[in-house]
DNA sequence: GTCTATAAAGCGATAGAC
DNA sequence: GTCTATCGCTTTATAGAC
């Protein structure tokens, strides 16, 4: 655990307000309260490799905080679900907060990281659907269940950036919800 | 109908795929075949006023071959939701095209162009709300059904960008269009 | 009206002092 | 390990030839 690891959540905020493009390595710094000079010594591969790292924290943070609780609840807590749109509310701060690997797959940053998104997303829905398996949805609808729900928060955050109204996150989030909750 | 025109279709794709930042001069120029003091001479704005000029086209568009024939034929076609999913479907090339107003709404540029990314949504949800209450749905849940629907488009974007299947937005519209067929 | 040349600023990245 | 200074390049924007 070296000081490389603390500079992280700054750049990470730097990489959703700005954008890759955007955040500029003097916003880097600004953002870090560190030197060129630092950075490059946490970062060798720069700015690349600072997303890159930002993007692998990211992955950690919902491997331990969303998908792990899923996967594991999943057995038989009716709740787990629940529990993830909580989860992600408070992680996306009702669309307030960008989804990384959703904005960077809107732009040409996808390439740089086509596989880290992919794998993002893939294990998302993959765990989603396991735990509608588990809650006793027949296994043919589970997956496409899941992606119309990942689909759902991923367009609720567009929405409500857009019109600069985080209830619309809450409103759509809240059918996607519910629309688990009574199997269809 | 100036040359000025002309430049718009190619200066809108060069900002779907490279964004706004991503999409410099030298590229703009290129996408257009035009020189500098062309581009500067029709838009003395330069890319700000690039980029206000093709949202207005998209808008345009929308306009006139979304919005319009929802509104018009709201009043007794129930295949007029249908033909705007075949639409969008087509004009976002089963999300291989991004949606400049989404994209936009993502990054710093939102604030550059809050009104028209904001206007271009509100639209959309306000004539497909229109449209099904004059379907049948009954007034309560028109737009919140309105705000879902384009909330699953977007996010169908976002997430057959992300996993590069262009098959999972068929996917999550298909949902989105039967799930309108079949009020709930 | 369209181009080339250029200005001024910012970029990512590197070198080297400390 | 952290900083400042700087390199080389690209950026947006402008000026001026034609």
């Amino acid at each position: 655990m070296t000081e490389r690891a603390a500079a992280i959540p700054a750049l990470a905020e730097s990489f959703r307000e700005h954008g890759y493009e955007g955040a500029s390595l003097a916003r880097l710094c600004a953002a870090t309260g560190l030197g060129k000079g630092s950075l490059y010594n946490f970062f060798p591969g720069g700015k690349e490799e600072m997303a890159a790292a930002v993007l692998a924290d990211v992955d950690a943070w919902f491997a331990g905080s969303v998908f792990g609780p899923l996967r594991t609840a999943a057995a038989g807590d009716p709740g787990a679900i629940d529990a993830m749109f909580d989860a992600v509310t408070a992680y996306f701060k009702s669309g307030r907060r960008v989804c990384l690997q959703g904005a960077f797959a809107l732009g040409r940053e996808r390439d740089l990281f086509a596989a880290t998104i992919a794998g993002y997303f893939d294990r998302w829905i993959a765990v989603l659907a396991a735990a509608l398996h588990a809650a006793g949805r027949d296994e043919a609808s589970t997956r496409a269940t899941a992606l119309e729900t990942v689909a759902a928060i991923q367009g609720a955050i567009v929405l409500s950036r857009a019109l600069d109204n985080p209830a619309i996150f809450q409103q759509v989030t809240e059918q996607a919800r519910t629309r688990l909750a009574a199997p269809g």
